[in-house]
DNA sequence: CTCCAAAATTGACTACGGTCATATTTACAT
DNA sequence: ATGTAAATATGACCGTAGTCAATTTTGGAG
């Protein structure tokens, strides 16, 4: 019933982000600078903390609404008849995903749900990506896909794949073909039921 | 044929290191200061950096060696009978790498060969446990895990199903019985051929 | 309208990782 | 021994994330 939300709150939560995005499209996620995001916004450097815990929490805000459109994307196309379809579906993802080493690991170190407490929006995230996928593997769908273990179940293995390949990805100059045939053998191996 | 390298070299670096695990013995990875590291080693900062690219790389060493006792504890362990056993030999890896959010960072970070040059300790360790896990997985051997695959793609996917539960367990105030149970379930579904 | 407590903002300050021009030490040739 | 070039060490300095006591703004009670 109170309301101690007050309206400055909000424009000054806004102006931050607007700042952060703007920064970001210029110079990219690792180039951020919570001094020049505090000097575009117009505000003090406090101001940024009262907002955000740390500069990790707006990386998650902005990096979790990208994931989030991304998904919608997604969940918009027909469950994929195979493995390779699933990975060619998935490919928006995992470009995002392995955009900047930087992105990838603020992706992997909140997506377990960062803290002890709060769940952020990547976290949410991979929380929506999990539902999209069960409907993928649903049971009673027409699908290729093992039916031995729940779709929930096997929606966890993705997620655990595709970090595990963007991972090896960002390590021996592999180049993404060698990204997609990783996963493409992974999920073949987790996914299918053997012949 | 050259020998640019000097004694005294390895002098300070023995003390560096020597100085670093002396602090985390005391009080942790977390609370690990380059500038207590130098003031015990008795060394200016700038010798630090000079021995080390930067401070993850000191971490990436020492938590490398730690890894690495602890494989090779296992690699004198009988290959495990079943998943449970698998999942009871693997425990003590579990546990160091879920020590703290810091260690599992670093690890996960360096695990992947981090840099897109050099590979560290850390990453070295993981070829090592893959190496033990094609032993275990051998299709020749008397276990009762899949053989449609080769063992080499099934110790990766072991890698990403230990990462997996470690950073679900980071989350959700899940203690590490839940962890265990999580990590089984993968295994299961991963290793086991369907009956 | 006036006053006040809570919410929001400020910016100087701290902590700490990392840099670099300079100084010192080492190894070796003569 | 002496000279000297390369290797190593130094520490003042910098950049940037994050803190906090003090100040300003806000919304509402009387």
């Amino acid at each position: 019933m109170n309301k101690p939300i007050q309206q400055r709150t909000l424009k000054t939560r806004a102006r931050l982000v607007a700042a952060a995005q703007e920064i970001i499209k210029e110079v990219g996620h690792e180039a951020l600078r919570t001094e020049e995001v505090v000097k575009r916004a117009k505000v003090a450097k406090g101001t940024f903390f009262a907002h955000f815990p740390d500069k990790d929490a707006l990386l998650d805000l902005l990096i979790g609404e990208e994931l989030n459109s991304c998904v919608d994307g997604l969940a918009e196309l027909p469950p994929p008849a195979s493995v390779e379809a699933l990975v060619a579906q998935l490919m928006p993802l995992l470009d995002l995903m392995s955009r900047s080493r930087m992105v990838f690991d603020v992706i992997v170190r909140y997506s377990g749900a960062a803290a002890i407490e709060e769940v952020g929006p990547i976290a949410e995230n991979f929380g929506k990506q999990l539902d999209l996928f069960i409907r993928w593997f649903d049971p009673l769908g027409n699908h290729p896909f093992r039916r031995d273990i729940s779709p929930e179940l096997m929606g966890e293995g993705v997620q655990a794949f595709v970090i595990q390949a963007i991972a090896l990805n960002f390590c021996n100059l592999h180049n993404d073909v060698d990204m997609t045939k990783r996963l493409t053998q992974y999920l073949r191996a987790w996914l299918l039921p053997p012949t």
